[in-house]
DNA sequence: TGACGATGGTTCGCGATACCAACTAATGTC
DNA sequence: GACATTAGTTGGTATCGCGAACCATCGTCA
């Protein structure tokens, strides 16, 4: 394959970013596959790592309608991972919370994901690393300005 | 917004990473809805910019299986946007081809994708973009020896 | 207190995705 | 010419994601 080095040294940025995204949407489905579970159910279960979420909180974190969030939530309290904790205040509210077995597996894949994501780069010096990381925390950023807010992998 | 700063400051690689790949999924999201498609369906539009592909080496390129793509290619070829394109020499296989409306649309949407990658990440030095697209070429290269070949947006 | 708009979630119906297993048809090989 | 291989399709199932309509509860304002 010349694509290897040659098509690489042509890729543009926006090029280079859309791959990327796909590189990583990879490994997280990889991941979730070991776990036999789907994507955007690890990536609920990793959102709750940080301690429990409103749905309303969820759906804007997650960039999904609220009636998609339901169903989602749904296949996966039928699992038994999270549960619905209604909330004493508020008692149309409910709090989306990891069950023990649901914690278990939330942290699992979120240390797989990152260190799979983590061995792909350990080929990279830690200078690139950490300007990768800083650069991309720049694009965030201002990209959150323009939008909405962040949130993603554990919190 | 104490977050904008503090959280990417926080930032892992591998957390970055993971963000970043939602962004970009996120602005391939909301080009395709202007031009009123599905990301998928975008994306295979995009493939296929360089020329008919078949079945078999479009399912390897997307990491499809092969009946997603049969379904895909239906809908999209329902839309009129892509034709098969039986193959003469082996009668099994067809080369899946944009029509004229189909190519207008995959250029477009290339175009615009790239496009807000590029505005996106306009405010950035042009070392760092290069320094980004160069370091992502690494990752995608690696990647690329261990598991099969990249090839994503346009080509 | 009581009507009323806003908010938190769910339900319903629909089209799209993606997988697996099984299948057809054409190739290639020995 | 039988047989394993390869190219694509079909059928069935689970999931995803959206929009519109809807219920229950809150908060407010009179």
């Amino acid at each position: 394959m010349t694509t290897t080095t040659e098509a690489t040294t042509e890729l543009g940025f926006a090029a280079a970013l859309v791959r990327l995204s796909h590189l990583v949407q990879h490994v997280f489905a990889d991941v979730s596959r070991d776990h036999d579970i789907t994507p955007q159910q690890t990536q609920l279960l990793c959102m709750l790592i940080g301690g429990p979420v409103g749905m309303t909180e969820l759906s804007r974190l997650m960039h999904l309608e609220k009636s998609s969030l339901t169903g989602l939530v749904d296949r996966v309290e039928r699992r038994g991972l999270v549960a619905r904790v209604r909330d004493a205040r508020d008692r149309r509210a409910c709090q989306i919370a990891l069950t023990d077995e649901g914690a278990r597996l939330a942290v699992e894949s979120h240390r797989d994901v990152t260190g799979r994501l983590d061995t792909l780069a350990g080929e990279l010096p830690d200078a690139d690393q950490e300007r990768l990381t800083s650069v991309i925390a720049g694009l965030l950023a201002q990209h959150g300005t323009l939008t909405g807010r962040p949130g993603d992998l554990a919190r």
